[in-house]
DNA sequence: TAAAAAATACGCAAATCTACGTAGCTGCTT
DNA sequence: AAGCAGCTACGTAGATTTGCGTATTTTTTA
């Protein structure tokens, strides 16, 4: 008989996480090695415990989400395999995994038997992505989607997260110590770079991102 | 021995809702039912199957969410059990499920043990809500999670979806066919109702109630 | 290292928003 | 019928936003 495969799962549900590991435990050849709650405890847990052979990432978590998770495990454990678990469609999350080398990706609307095959194909060295994955990545990217974050600088992010906060240029500019006026370029550059209409776009962005 | 507590599923996370079933089978003196991705089918499966003791409801989902599938089981299955649960610590959703009926209140970072706690309660008849319910429900009322959408008029939710997705007044008088001194004449009083600074607020808000 | 690109900062004018008021009209309740 | 709430409309004045330029500094790239 062989080894079970050894799976970590972070998810900060608990009652979730639970389901997930309830689930798991039901499938033969597979054991479940440790939980966490957020990132910064599925890598506590490696250092604790070893590493696992596949974890099960949930994208949505505090102190660390899942794509930082998945870069940090990339990075200091070569040959892991991590498969991304998100509730959100939405293009930018799944790009940033995919980019990430995530090795398999998948909703949480997809059923057991799925994610069944998924591990034991991301074990086997293969990936599994759910079928919308490619759904989503062939509609053509807005600049809301695509942009994001990353294209912003820290300045613009700031200057950002003021403005979705309901503060004038003459507040953010108080509270950044720069003039006003810039605060409108980089109001005005956000809003030609976001793609967006006016303050209220912003916010929307904002709050999508979850800025605020 | 006692006949098991007959338990349905809402859930439209189709692993997650696996997962409570895993969790809901381990624990016993329960039995589950059936499941459901939404409302709709809550009623559909008390049609076909009869009624459940204790229904299990996933507050956010599809088609018909948790706290309209609770006014309809209350309304046409008198004596039956309902336990809401969410992910949101958020006062409006608390509330409205408790001045529904809901018989039991949980976040899904409540540990398996809570959930049968819960259960076997409920179905006796008493009440069971997480801690965090009182504490979010202590929390004074601030006009924007009080006044919330019903002590706004049709014209005035009108114009802040309009605004919220970033039209100017001008453009919205357009819409409507107002003026646009009237259009600011709404969004000043929204302002002013909802306690919010500037259009900022207005947009944060309207995301929140899930308008746009 | 030089050129190019991006970030940062500021000015100005027109459009818009915000915060005050005022006021006629409609539909509903008492 | 009077009272009330909501919708509509307008005015003024100051603050703010927005669109369009320009310039300096920093970073990236060739």
């Amino acid at each position: 008989m062989e080894a079970k495969i050894k799976i970590m799962i972070a998810d900060d549900h608990q009652l979730v996480r639970k389901g997930f590991v309830a689930i798991l435990e039901q499938i033969p050849g597979v054991q479940v090695m440790a939980e966490a709650a957020n990132g910064r405890e599925v890598l506590d847990a490696f250092r604790r415990l070893g590493r696992a052979d596949v974890v099960l990432l949930d994208y949505e978590m505090p102190l660390m989400n899942g794509l930082e998770t998945l870069i940090q495990l990339k990075q200091e454990y070569f040959g892991i395999k991590v498969i991304v678990l998100t509730m959100l469609n939405e293009r930018s999350i799944i790009q940033g995994a995919l980019e990430q080398g995530a090795d398999g990706f998948l909703f949480k609307n997809t059923s057991v038997e799925e994610l069944s095959t998924a591990i034991s194909k991301v074990y086997k060295g293969e990936k599994y992505y759910a079928g919308e994955v490619a759904l989503s990545l062939a509609k053509a990217p807005t600049a809301s989607n695509d942009a994001s974050l990353t294209s912003l600088s820290e300045r613009e992010l700031d200057v950002l997260k003021l403005v979705a906060q309901g503060f004038s240029s003459t507040e953010i500019g108080a509270q950044l110590f720069i003039s006003p006026r810039t605060v409108d370029t980089h109001r005005n550059n956000l809003i030609q770079k976001l793609e967006v209409k006016g303050i209220a776009g912003l916010v929307q962005f904002a709050i999508r991102q979850k800025l605020i």
